[in-house]
DNA sequence: TAAATTAGTGAGTAAACGCTTACTTATTCA
DNA sequence: TGAATAAGTAAGCGTTTACTCACTAATTTA
């Protein structure tokens, strides 16, 4: 687990902050250093690249998503409601940090670096994971239809809720992200719940 | 309706091999002009700036897609076949010109740009209306549920597509976009499908 | 045919960018 | 205390970027 240090995490934080404000493209290491009050040269004492700030943002998101999804797969509760703690945990996330949002969306800003490009694909192989493990539970427990594959509620779930997160950000943030995907979620469980009981 | 010269069509379509060969970021003045065989002088004479090849790109793909989703909505087909029509169409399409994915995709290279931003808005809503008129059709002729509003319906369609195109384009293009789109849009279908009949 | 328009050249510009370096100041610790 | 280390500064380097401009060659048009 690699730690950050308190100038890694301010300059991190300031990162977020000055992508929320403008966008990914106003992130440049003069901003930056403005925002903080620092000169460039000092960021170069804390990180060795702009790659390496960009990727710590994933990373220290990813690791925050790694523990919200084993938390809930572990716990006890019905398939149905497991993956609505996922999303409506990952919401909240968003509207407090709306950066990492951005940060997480533009898949194209690592597009270059195919390492890079990796990570996010790792990302998002994790999320659908997860959820696969969840809808099988919840088929073997006949909460969930099994007329549907897996494989095909894995993208109707997790692209549904990203779109709900694209169209929040080009609508500048301007509705309550966490009540419409509270909406949302009800309907996606409607759809996948076995209706005989 | 605006309508392009040769040398305005050529210069397009260089701009869409690029960002397909490399990626948006690789689509520079200096690279189009090398690509044509022209100066990078040259392309002003024909665009006034590169934001301007850019919408160009996005315009001629909203053309394309209005005419498809027109000639669609006004088909006699049934409802659930109508979406199947657009975005199928939408797939064969993006596998053709793969860059075009890569301009639509990317909306945060319009996010500056306020007024560039509302275009790419405007574009989504366009998807979103034909669809709610669609889907609206199909529960009155009792071929979709009406137990889930219309309003949830429609992120969960385009975010499924959007996420398999997403998916598909992270992977390097590297599985049958057509197909897995086939599949999945099964499996909308048997969702939204009414089961009384 | 002469004038006007169009399309292209080639050199250049200013600004932005990530990043480096020589040097200074502050802090830690043997 | 004094040497080593960490954290900062200021200047600037090399490159890339979108874009401009004076000029030329070719094509249209009057």
């Amino acid at each position: 687990m690699t730690e950050f240090t308190d100038r890694q995490k301010k300059i991190i934080d300031a990162s977020i902050g000055l992508i929320a404000e403008k966008s990914i493209q106003q992130l440049t290491i003069k901003n930056l250093a403005e925002k903080i009050g620092l000169t460039e040269g000092a960021i170069y004492r804390h990180f060795h690249s702009k790659m390496e700030i960009l990727l710590s943002i994933l990373f220290m998101f990813q690791n925050e998503a790694k523990e919200n999804l084993e938390r809930v797969k572990n716990s006890q509760l019905p398939a149905l409601q497991q993956f609505e703690d996922i999303f409506l945990h990952r919401l909240k996330y968003f509207m407090e940090k709306p950066a990492v949002a951005a940060v997480i969306f533009s898949e194209s800003i690592f597009q270059n670096h195919n390492s890079r490009a990796l990570e996010v694909n790792k990302f998002l192989k994790m999320h659908e994971e997860t959820l696969q493990i969840i809808l099988e539970r919840g088929k073997k427990n006949g909460e969930i239809k099994k007329d549907i594959s897996t494989d095909e509620m894995i993208p109707i779930i997790i692209g549904s809720m990203r779109y709900l997160v694209t169209r929040w950000r080009l609508d500048g943030h301007n509705f309550d992200l966490y009540k419409k995907g509270f909406v949302l979620l009800e309907s996606i469980k409607k759809l996948l719940a076995c209706s005989f009981d």
